[in-house]
DNA sequence: CAATAATTTGACCAACTGGTCAAAGCCACG
DNA sequence: CGTGGCTTTGACCAGTTGGTCAAATTATTG
């Protein structure tokens, strides 16, 4: 429990998950080497074997971090608070992850692209039920009248895809708008989306 | 352009390129062997570079072949159509897509995470062009009073978003849903959604 | 059937992969 | 300053990687 870790280590520690975070969001697990890893990092492969075990205690290492803040937006909405505000605040939430941390984003999404091998677990347990008691809070909602009735999974899958949308598809994204900044766009279209689908 | 492939190659080259589109679309292109490809296509490694020059060119010809059809359904936006009944069958064809050719989309989605190194020309040039080209028609649209405001450009990203996320997080809607159906939901969800920010 | 062309493969290669290890360098502290 | 532990590294290893090639096998055709 004590916290023993060196000056040095820590910053090493940092270093190595922020390389790893570069690398492994931008080819995923197996198309990531330690070789790459290692020169982000400024450090010698061996030397990143000091600090981690393996190329998969990086990975895990990160995605563990990463699933923490993942979920907490989610958990901020509040069953008592006004129903549209909360919604878009939520999404609101999600769009400033997508701008502010793109990497972790896409590192999340070649993990589940590639079958979630390492957090499937976590999928069907923690965020399942952590889905499930937030859509009772929005079918809660709708039944009030207080939001049109919208299925509520399908609700936060859609604000999932389009906050995300943004950092995992970037290029494309860029692609189109050229010049534009996306972001303002994307959040003044996701407002417009999610109230006229659910002011009642 | 006398199509001299014999019986023998044309079944190959099927063979290799839908194994390369399964192993692929799992773990992009860096992450992928030759020889999961080969056991996936069932001939052995040298046979396959017998059909294909290289890796990348089994890659390059799966790509090329999916941009054919991943273009096709937004070109079918008719600008003499009704508005929202085009924008709704466009949505419905690429969620068909989704459901149809998960691993296409997936393909996709890794390329474009990956930073787009092969298809950013056919991103900054034709799809740009097209995409551009429909959101003249949209803000048309618009203009005349036949749909709400919006943004035509990310109008047509929350489709792609939504649509394309029912693919490449297919496990995990499939971990929050259970044994549920996504796509009845989701088609009706999406219909709604869109109902709800065009009908003026 | 013979001969020619198309197809398939086993053996091989150099480069790269994740990982090990002993030895060397470095640092804080008495 | 010296000594014991923390940190770093060069050399190395076995397995995998994309790719080659000559030889063997199998179709096709006159």
């Amino acid at each position: 429990m004590a916290n023993t870790d060196t000056r040095i280590q820590k910053k090493n520690q940092a270093a190595i998950l922020a390389a790893g975070l570069v690398v492994f969001s931008q080819f995923g697990f197996r198309g990531s080497t330690l070789d790459l890893v290692a020169e982000e990092a400024g450090l010698s492969k061996p030397n990143l074997l000091y600090y981690f075990r393996s190329k998969d205690a990086i990975y895990t290492a990160l995605l563990a971090k990463l699933l923490e803040n993942w979920l907490e937006p989610l958990k901020e909405i509040n069953a008592d608070g006004d129903p549209v505000e909360e919604l878009l605040g939520y999404a609101k939430r999600k769009l400033d992850m997508s701008q502010h941390y793109p990497r972790e984003s896409r590192l999340f999404a070649n993990e589940i692209i590639q079958g979630a091998p390492r957090i499937g677990d976590v999928l069907r347990g923690e965020l399942r039920e952590l889905v499930d008691e937030k859509a009772i809070v929005i079918n809660g909602w709708s039944a009030a009248g207080r939001i049109k009735p919208v299925d509520p999974h399908h609700l936060i899958f859609s604000i999932w895809a389009q906050t995300q949308h943004y950092a995992d598809f970037d290029v494309q994204v860029r692609a189109i708008l050229g010049t534009t900044d996306p972001f303002d766009g994307a959040q003044h279209h996701l407002d417009a989306m999610l109230r006229g689908m659910l002011t009642p």
